[in-house]
DNA sequence: ATAGAACGTTCGTTAAAAGGAACAACCGAG
DNA sequence: CTCGGTTGTTCCTTTTAACGAACGTTCTAT
C-alpha cells in the first residue's frame, strides 16, 4: 500500500472527526478503540485492521468506502474528479456523478445524445456552469438544470467545487 | 466486528475471485499476499489489513467497499437506505445524501432547520415526494426542491426508487 | 503406476497493529 | 494562582495478522 492512501486517510479521517464536532478521545471511546491507535491513524501512519476501519466508520456514520476514499485524488489530468454513483438502467437512463473540481480549472464536455439534460446540485464552494454561452453562477445549494445535447462546460474560481450531477438521457436515445 | 461481516466478506471474496477464474494461489501472487492470508479470509476467520484489502480490491477491479459492504443491503427498518455522500463544512452548509426506497414503502421525514431547503433527482424508478400535503409525482430524471423546514415525505409505488438529496441549511442556522 | 505440478489447507515464526499507561500542554472553575 | 479535567501525543507491552514452509489432495502426463 503506497503511504499515499494512508495519508489522505488520515486527513480525511480527521476531518470527518472534527466536522461533526468529536473529539479525538471522545471518538476512540465511542468505537471502542485505544486513543493511541486513532492518534496514529490520523497522523498517516499506521496500517488500520478492518474492524478498525469498520468501529470508525460507523461512528462517523459514513458508508465505509468513504473513509478510505482519497480526498485529494487523483485529480483528472484537468483538475476535475469524478465518480460513479449510480448507472442508470432504466427508462429513461439516468446516470449520477459525484465531482469535484479544483480552484481555477475549467472542463469542457463534449455534448451527450440528443435530448440529453443534466441537472446539478452545487454541495460546497462556487461554479460557473451551462450550455457554453449561457453559463450560470452557483452557490453551495444551488441547482441548475441544462440542455446537455449541445457542448457545456464547468468552471471554478478561487474555490473548491464540489456537485452531484445527474445525466438523464433522452427516451429513445441510449448510449 | 461482528463475525458476520467477515463471514461476508469472506463468501464475497471467494465469489469475485471464482467469477474472474483466478486460483487461490494465483490471486494472492498478484496481489502480493500469502496464500495462508487469502485462505483464511476467505474462511471468514482474521481480520485483514487495510493493505490486505486494499491489494485484493485493485486485483478484483472493484471499488473496495464493493468487498466488505454486505451483499443484500441492509435496508433500514423502514425499507429506505441512505448514504452520507457528503458532509458540508462551509456556509451554507450542504449535505448530501444517496437514497434507495423498496417499493410500496412511505418515509416521513422531520422538518430540518428553519429556512432549509431539500432539491431531489430521481435517479431510478418512480417516487412521490415533497412536504406533506404538497407532494409531487417524480419519474427518473426529474427534479424537485423543496422547502424542507416542515414535515415532508417520500412515497414508492410498485417500483424501487433511487435519488440524490442534498439539504440545505439556512445561512443562520447550523446544526 | 508414478512423477510432476497445481490446488487449498495448516502450522510455527516474525513483523506489526492494537492496547494501555504516562506524558506535557491546555483550559475552565473555584 | 491552583487544581481537576481534557486535549493529543509518545512510549512499552501484548496481541495478532501476515509470512513462509510443509502438508495432504487432486489431476494430468508420461
Amino acid at each position: 500500500m503506497d503511504k499515499l492512501a494512508l495519508g489522505t486517510l488520515g486527513q480525511h479521517l480527521q476531518s470527518l472527526r472534527l466536522a461533526q464536532g468529536w473529539s479525538l478521545s471522545q471518538l476512540a471511546a465511542a468505537a471502542g478503540i485505544a486513543k493511541s491507535n486513532l492518534s496514529r491513524l490520523e497522523q498517516g501512519n499506521g496500517n488500520p485492521t478492518l474492524d478498525t476501519i469498520w468501529r470508525l466508520a460507523v461512528q462517523l456514520k459514513v458508508p465505509f468506502g468513504t473513509l478510505v476514499a482519497p480526498i485529494a485524488v487523483p485529480l483528472g489530468e484537468d483538475g476535475v474528479e469524478v465518480r460513479l454513483l449510480n448507472q442508470g438502467k432504466d427508462h429513461p437512463q439516468v446516470d449520477a456523478y459525484w465531482m469535484r473540481c479544483a480552484p481555477h480549472t475549467t472542463r469542457l464536455a463534449e455534448p451527450h445524445t440528443p435530448g440529453a439534460r443534466e441537472s446539478l446540485t452545487l454541495i460546497s464552494g462556487h461554479l460557473e456552469a451551462g450550455p457554453e454561452g449561457d453559463t450560470r453562477r452557483l452557490s453551495a445549494g444551488d441547482s441548475l438544470t441544462f440542455a446537455a445535447d449541445r457542448p457545456h462546460l464547468y468552471r471554478t474560481g478561487d474555490a473548491w467545487a464540489t456537485l452531484l450531477l445527474s445525466v438523464v438521457y433522452h427516451e429513445e436515445e441510449r448510449r
